[in-house]
RNA sequence: GCCCUGGUGGCGGAAUGGCAGACGCGGCGGUCUCAAAAACCGUUGGGCUAACACCCGUGUGGGUUCGACUCCCACCCUGGGCACCA
């Protein structure tokens, strides 16, 4: 492919026409080329280039219906990146397509009688065309859609795979259900009010049996984000949801009321604390509380059960900071000390974490702490400060990490470290009491949802031989076409008799199929392996073309997927790695958050807020303007807040892009000499030139982390410069290096303005798209100022400047600073106390 | 409460420890025009000045340094995440 921008006037190129392209005007471009790019397969990217492979991935959009201005910042962004690195030389693959299932579908089918599906392409095909006019490197014969057949027989294909490998489990659950939406959430989908992300309403618990993969499995992998550049803040993000925490299993003993004598284990960071332990605290879901309880205390306890059971998770924490709990009357046994403690049950102990019971330390634990002081249970000091010696009574809060044992048999005197944990593992274990234990806050992934609009999970349920696969030959199990809405908590599928009822793969007796589909998470958890291979009817993919294609170079999302997607799509891909399905561990190298546009301080969606179209901004202005424009607002991982000014900043690129257009035309006819026999003033090409490189080297290193904003400004500065450059010294435009700073100009905005580059590229006698040529190369010597200035601060404060030659000696600089007029003034006789130099920039005389 | 961001003109925002406010919007003044718009030129942090000069200025208070928007400590506020995780 071409080609390096020559520092030289090209041999043999047809000789350039000026002033050919006439006005701007970009609803006349913008179309043609679009269609030009499309006819020449411009956006395609092949899997046989000999190029270096980039892959440029976006988080494919829900079809909601319509591109709001928010879309166009994120997809513009990542469509900027992407042709940035086209220049620089990549086969870039960018495609685009759309995750397709979901609640949105459902809702309007249930509200306005449309089939899910019908809403759902259309909106497609809308959002398809408004996708065109963005003039963006979309590959469009890689498009998907993840309600497609031919798409979900392979998420359907996958968790059969998952099913194998003994990743996918059915298990009763109390499960988060959301009352409106009529569904089951996953954790990551309930918010910490306790509300439901889709719709806000107070989520409830319920048992159901439910599928779910064992995400647990790779906790530890899933912490380790080998070789891959993402941002901290994500990477914490996800370290902290999947909270790994090492400590210790200790078995503690009790007898219920029918005399056997229960092992009850506790999970603890602290085993060293054992011999503080005052009482014993059960979780009130814990499936011994009933087994334990004494008759006298049977109602009270029923009763907060049965209270802590119907309260909602809000409800739960709108009590957080008051602690409630109480007695079964029962007693275990520390098997450390063989004291025997009080059992309470109290719903600050989760049956979700660790095993549902706790040993109580409130001389240690500050929860410990409020717990036994609001139920007067003794407390007892195991650590106490070098030096103090500390009365319980005295404490108004836990003693957390510090001091040295007491109270603590053979233990006495070790400090509060982790050697001395230790310790107490490997005594506990060595007496068969318990053993080291790691835990983690990452629960195992819920994926089943009793909703019509997603992925059918290929199972099915025999009397006689119980939970079957469906074999993949009879992949995909199908939707339905039509199906009714009703109000209830089951998917809709139940109602569809053809679906519903089928034959046992395994005796051919009939049998029922499974009515819930996937989570949506599980569609978007391969969608980036389907685009290497879009259209393979035999296979998911071809693993060659995974090869070719994976891992994504750079992937561009929002920072709300930390938690969900971008770590289901990682525990996906180790599982399949783990399967030998593919060869690598991440599936994203490089990852980037662009910012949100919000309106008025709020989110942009259909559901919340108002949302901006584009439409408007795009007919009048062009999309080139429109793009510019939101790469301007600000660096691209902030995004911005929409309101009445944000718009006037188009003005000025309007203004910006029109003045590129008339420098590339050599800004209307006549205004500047057309003299060819002009002698070309050099030293005016001399600081074209400088001006040029300088610039180069910062549009770069922008575009390198994503800072359109600063891009543009230096693409400002430099068309300011060569305004200036032109009207002091018109002949310059008769020179090369005139001729080579608009191209090069021109070259460095195309990732931002793919239209107008293109249209001026092409009037100015290039033959071939300005797409594909090549970043221009920096070159620090040519950038070299010949003369610097050189700030002259007294005391730090600034107080003149001097122009000398760049090359000009340290002393020579000096001296010619300490006897300027303005420095004597100050300095008088006194020689200066200090003098600090920096070459070629600054100069501090310290009096 | 814990973790992570950020705090700079009228506005969006620039600044490897070295000229704070680049670039752009808006404002003001001008050129062109019968006039307006557009375009172009000049100017634009605040104070005090006729002007030069000088002083003050990057959330607040300290510190390090010849020199701090930048580094360190404490605090205040904005945004995001987690939240009784034993």
């Amino acid at each position: 492919m071409d080609t390096q921008i020559k520092p030289e006037v090209q041999t043999g190129e047809a000789p350039r026409k000026r002033g050919a392209a006439g006005g701007y005007n970009p609803q006349a471009i913008e179309s043609k080329w679009q269609k030009v790019w499309e006819e020449m397969g411009l956006n395609h990217a092949s899997d046989d280039d000999p190029r270096p492979k980039f892959y440029n991935l976006v988080m494919f959009p829900y079809p909601s219906g319509d591109l709001h201005i928010g879309h166009w910042y994120n997809f513009v962004g990542a469509d900027v990146y992407g042709r940035f690195m086209r220049l620089n030389g990549y086969n870039v693959m960018q495609p685009m397509g759309f995750d397709a299932f979901g609640l949105p579908a459902e809702n309007a089918a249930i509200k306005r009688g449309v089939q899910a599906s019908k809403w759902t392409y259309s909106n497609m095909a809308n959002m398809r065309q408004q996708f065109k006019t963005m003039g963006a490197i979309w590959d469009w014969e890689r498009e998907i859609a993840s309600c497609d057949p031919e798409y979900y027989k392979w998420t359907q294909w996958f968790f059969l795979k998952l099913y194998e490998a003994g990743l996918a489990y059915r298990a009763k659950a109390a499960v988060n259900w959301c009352p409106n939406d009529k569904t089951v959430l996953a954790n990551e989908q309930v918010l910490a009010n306790g509300t439901c992300e889709r719709c806000g309403a107070i989520v409830e618990k319920r048992d159901l049996e439910q599928w779910f993969f064992k995400i647990t499995a790779y906790a530890d992998r899933l912490l380790e984000f080998k070789d891959i550049e993402w941002p901290e803040k994500t990477k914490t993000m996800q370290t902290n949801w999947i909270g790994r925490s090492e400590g210790a299993r200790i078995n503690f003993t009790a007898e219920a009321q029918d005399g056997t004598v229960h092992s009850i284990p506790v999970f603890t960071t602290r085993p060293d604390t054992i011999y503080g332990v005052t009482f014993f605290l059960l979780a009130p879901e814990h499936p011994l509380v009933a087994q334990l309880v004494t008759p006298e205390q049977k109602a009270e306890v029923e009763a907060y059960v049965q209270k802590a059971r119907s309260e909602t998770e809000i409800e739960r924490q709108s009590t957080e900071k008051a602690k409630t709990g109480v007695f079964t009357g029962a007693y275990a046994t520390n098997p450390v000390t063989g004291q025997k403690i009080p059992i309470w049950i109290t719903d600050y102990v989760l049956m979700g974490y660790g095993t549902g019971a706790v040993m109580g330390v409130p001389a240690h634990d500050q929860r410990d702490f409020e717990f036994a002081r609001t139920m007067n249970l003794p407390i007892v000091l195991v650590y106490q400060p070098e030096g103090q010696q500390i009365n319980s009574d005295e404490m108004t809060e836990a003693l957390v990490h510090e001091g040295n044992l007491v109270n603590s048999g053979p233990f006495n005197n070790l400090p509060d470290s982790p050697e001395t944990v230790k310790r107490f593992i490997d005594y506990i274990a060595e007496k068969g009491m318990g053993e080291a234990k790691v835990n983690y806050r990452l629960r195992d992934w819920l994926i089943s949802r009793q909703r019509f609009w997603g992925a059918p999970i290929p199972m099915v349920y025999c009397p006689q031989d119980g939970i079957v696969p469906v074999p993949e030959a009879q992949l995909p199990v199908l939707l339905p076409d039509e199906v009714e809405f009703k109000p209830g908590g089951e998917s809709p599928l139940n109602y569809v008799p053809e679906f519903v009822n089928t034959t046992c793969p395994k005796c051919g007796g009939p049998a029922r199929r499974e009515t819930d589909t996937m989570d949506t998470f599980m569609c978007s958890s391969w969608y980036f392996l389907r685009y290497t291979d879009p259209h393979n009817d035999q296979q998911a993919f071809d693993p060659a073309k995974v090869r070719r294609w994976m891992p994504v170079d750079q992937y561009i999302g929002g920072p709300e997927h930390a938690t969900m997607h971008l770590l289901y799509a990682r525990f996906f891909i180790k599982a399949l790695k783990d399967m030998g399905i593919v060869e690598f561990d991440e599936p994203f190298k490089r990852l980037f958050h662009q910012g949100m546009i919000l309106s008025e301080g709020r989110k942009m969606s259909k559901s919340k807020g108002k949302t901006i179209a584009p439409d408007r901004l795009v007919s009048e202005n062009g999309a080139d303007a429109v793009r510019a424009f939101l790469m301007f607002l600000g660096p691209f991982d902030k995004g911005a807040d929409w309101n009445d000014k944000t718009e006037q900043l188009l003005v000025g690129i309007a203004r910006f892009l029109n003045r590129v257009w008339a420098l590339s035309n050599d800004y209307g006819e006549g205004k500047f000499s057309e003299n060819s026999n002009a002698i070309v003033d050099s030293s005016a090409e001399a600081r074209i030139r400088r001006a040029m490189h300088k610039t180069i080297e910062r549009v770069i290193a922008d575009y390198n982390v994503f800072q359109f904003n600063t891009v543009l400004s230096a693409l400002m500065e430099f068309s300011n410069t060569l305004f200036k450059i032109v009207e002091e010294s018109p002949t310059v435009q008769q020179g090369e290096a005139w001729d080579t700073a608009i191209d090069t100009l021109l070259v460095m905005l195309a990732p931002i303005c793919p239209h107008m580059t293109e249209e001026l590229w092409q009037a100015r006698g290039h033959a071939d798209s300005i797409h594909v040529q090549s970043m221009p190369i920096y070159d620090p010597a040519l950038a070299a100022d010949e003369v610097v200035t050189i700030v002259i601060q007294i005391n730090g404060k600034v107080r003149d400047r001097l122009d000398v030659p760049a090359g000009m000696g340290e002393e020579e600089v000096k001296a010619r600073i300490l006897s300027s007029p303005k420095v004597t003034a100050v300095v008088g006789d006194s020689k200066p106390k200090k003098v600090i130099y920096v070459a070629g920039k600054l100069i501090n005389i310290v009096v």
